[in-house]
DNA sequence: AAAAGTAGCAACCGCCAGGTG
DNA sequence: GCACCTGGCGGTTGCTACTTT
């Protein structure tokens, strides 16, 4: 015999409440408490699930609800409790006191997660840049051209052009990676607790950058899929 | 100004754990 | 021990507002 449905899904009606429903509910609710869910719909005059009232409540309604977009140190409080928690948005909600695990999910999957996979392909790029520049002068050395020995006089223009460049970016890419060294210490942490191997190196050293140095990139693509993959199954303990 | 793309968030769905008879 | 019910949770969807082209 299989599950019953916990509501009659023809005879309910879905979507957006609306601010007479939203009125019904809170009436009920504040004048006769909360027993069972099942019956505050039928109780309260509502063509509403129990599940959807509850929700509802919880999410929207409820009158110790904190509004406002999340402080910057909130933010980087969920990226801690995260690195320790997982996906576990009620344990994380509880440590924020007028907030639902709802918007803390939410924020996560739109916000924070946007944020640290920047943060983290950045430092990909920057590594991958470093790589290449010093692939670039090996091949320089190989044909002869006695870069790193040679007076700046004696350097074709376009190479001392493409060493400015280079100088450059490098530079740029380290100015970036100092203004987020805060949140990839939290990334650090989830290196630890997900016990990846290897020394992090995360305060913007552009040679010894991250975890990326245990692992073999072959394209950006496939860096950007590991921190995808990485944040998307955070294997802790 | 209009169409297309993107971001943010409310709401839904299905599964699971715990309680009850 | 079991079948069933409910509340709670996390993943996902879909709508709307905003931005870009």
């Amino acid at each position: 015999m299989g599950r019953q449905p916990c509501c009659d899904k023809e005879r309910v009606k879905r979507g957006s409440w609306t601010v007479e429903e939203d009125q019904k509910l809170v009436d009920f609710i504040l004048n006769n408490g909360i027993h069972c869910w099942r019956l505050v719909p039928k109780l309260a005059g509502l063509m509403r699930c129990g599940k959807s009232c509850r929700l509802r409540w919880i999410n929207y309604l409820r009158p110790d609800l904190k509004r406002g977009a999340l402080s910057e140190t909130e933010q980087q409080q969920i990226i801690k409790l995260h690195s320790n928690l997982g996906n576990r948005w009620s344990k994380i909600a509880s440590h924020f006191p007028g907030r639902t695990d709802n918007e803390i999910k939410n924020i996560w999957n739109t916000t924070i997660k946007k944020k640290l996979k920047l943060q983290c392909s950045d430092q990909l790029t920057a590594k991958n840049m470093e790589a290449d520049r010093k692939k670039h002068i090996s091949k320089v050395e190989d044909k002869g051209w006695e870069f790193e020995t040679s007076t700046e006089s004696s350097k074709s223009s376009s190479f001392q052009e493409l060493e400015q460049n280079w100088t450059q970016e490098m530079k740029l890419m380290q100015a970036n990676l100092s203004i987020s060294s805060s949140a990839s210490t939290s990334m650090e942490g989830n290196v630890n607790a997900s016990s990846w191997e290897g020394e992090s190196n995360v305060h913007g050293e552009s040679d010894e950058l991250f975890w990326a140095d245990t692992i073999d990139y072959s394209s950006s693509w496939d860096a950007y899929n590991f921190i995808d993959d990485f944040l998307h199954y955070e294997n802790y303990p």
